[in-house]
DNA sequence: GAGTGAAGGTGTCATGCATACACTTATCCA
DNA sequence: TGGATAAGTGTATGCATGACACCTTCACTC
């Protein structure tokens, strides 16, 4: 046990996961629908208490692995704020470590956990209601995604190993919340030299798109 | 008390503060020399345990003043990282919000508390040898500094109210710990509007000084 | 096989911002 | 009055950004 100062405080650890991903042209953040008290029946992010002996980063991804089937790699999970306001857990001081997550291509799927009753995809902008202090947290989580795309390589992530350029807009667009002009966005990117041109083009209705995919040297995930 | 489920985490709640602030032109961060085991006789971050019912911020605050007797205003401090390893403590489970403080000038003299024997300010750069993991705390504290001063007017906060323009270029130097050109310095920072002259000049050795103060509307402080 | 619909792809100009770079001016003091 | 010291000043260049409109390629259908 620990031997502490009689007035420290002993405190519950949690983490929390804003986990994101891109569908139909939308950012979407995965919420589950809570089946315990408190705040049973209401929306909220991922998360639960640290179990002893964990990682702060090993919770993240255990919670998210449990509460809804998803296997996040390590280097798509960023830690972003601690959230430890005194009233903001009815069940006494809590303290959460919220997370940022990262959902490449393909996680979209997810199913309900034991400890909720589902688990699904909202638009990250326009979320529901949600439990405790979570739409703070997601606001938060939103702007530090961002954030991240200005100097990271963040939107790949987002993406399969070969996509085209107008997907790749819609990635930033999405996160962004905002329209960009298709040349400006094209010089921009190219000109980073992160990707190189797959040689494969990608048919579908109209003029096919080439296909890219990130370059060699470029380091991927938030970390 | 805490109904939490059985193998959650219960842990220690503590904060950590990276003070700094800028004299004889270097970045300097406040330490405190341990009375206490674990780590007696070594220098380490302000910091301890929250208290029951006290907010992180306000432990912050408390924490500085009690081991170094340093009023800071909440303005100032902002949470930029948690630190929560198994082994960071050999306590036990100790997790640690880390806060980032900028010394506005004249909060210089330190004294010790009731649990430290010293305070005192160190080169940021080349600190000496750090108790727990205040190591890695104090460099990342730095990399965020490093990066606020971009985009927030970080620097004005280590000055007095007025200030020449050579100072303020000090302030950003120590900070980033690299020479700048001061006709582009001096380009840069009127070009911002963020600064007025008072008027007034200061006379030393040399030619004297135009003195600026903030311009009206220049929010100030971390948030 | 010609026309239409749908999406991909392309270039230029103006503006602002960062960088590199060297000399003059104001004051103090011996 | 001359020397030491620090403040102050301007220009040219390259680069990134933002605004803006038309052409190309393919699939499908008639």
């Amino acid at each position: 046990m620990l031997k502490l100062p009689p007035q420290a405080t002993q405190v519950g650890l949690a983490v929390d996961v804003a986990a994101f991903t891109i569908h139909e042209g939308v950012l979407r953040s995965l919420l589950t629908l809570r089946g315990r008290v408190p705040h049973a029946q209401t929306w909220a992010l991922p998360g639960g208490f640290v179990l002893v002996g964990e990682e702060l980063h090993e919770a993240a991804l255990r919670e998210l692995r449990d509460e809804t089937s998803i296997e996040l790699e390590p280097r798509h999970l960023e830690q972003f704020f601690t959230f430890g306001a005194i009233g903001r857990d009815p069940r006494g001081r809590i303290v959460s470590v919220a997370h940022l997550a990262v959902l490449p291509h393909g996680t979209v799927p997810v199913m309900a956990g034991a400890s909720t009753l589902h688990a699904d995809w909202f638009p990250a902008h326009q979320p529901p209601p949600l439990a405790f202090d979570h739409a703070l947290i997601l606001g938060r989580a939103i702007k530090r995604l961002q954030l991240r795309l200005e100097y990271a390589n963040l939107a790949l992530d987002f993406l399969p190993e070969t996509f085209t350029l107008p997907e790749l807009q819609n990635v930033h667009e999405a996160i962004l919340n905002r329209s960009l002009d298709k040349r400006n966005f094209r010089k921009r990117l190219l000109a980073q030299g992160i990707l190189t041109p797959s040689g494969e083009r990608r048919s579908g209705v109209g003029r096919p798109a080439q296909l890219y995919r990130r370059a060699r040297s470029v380091r991927t995930g938030l970390l």
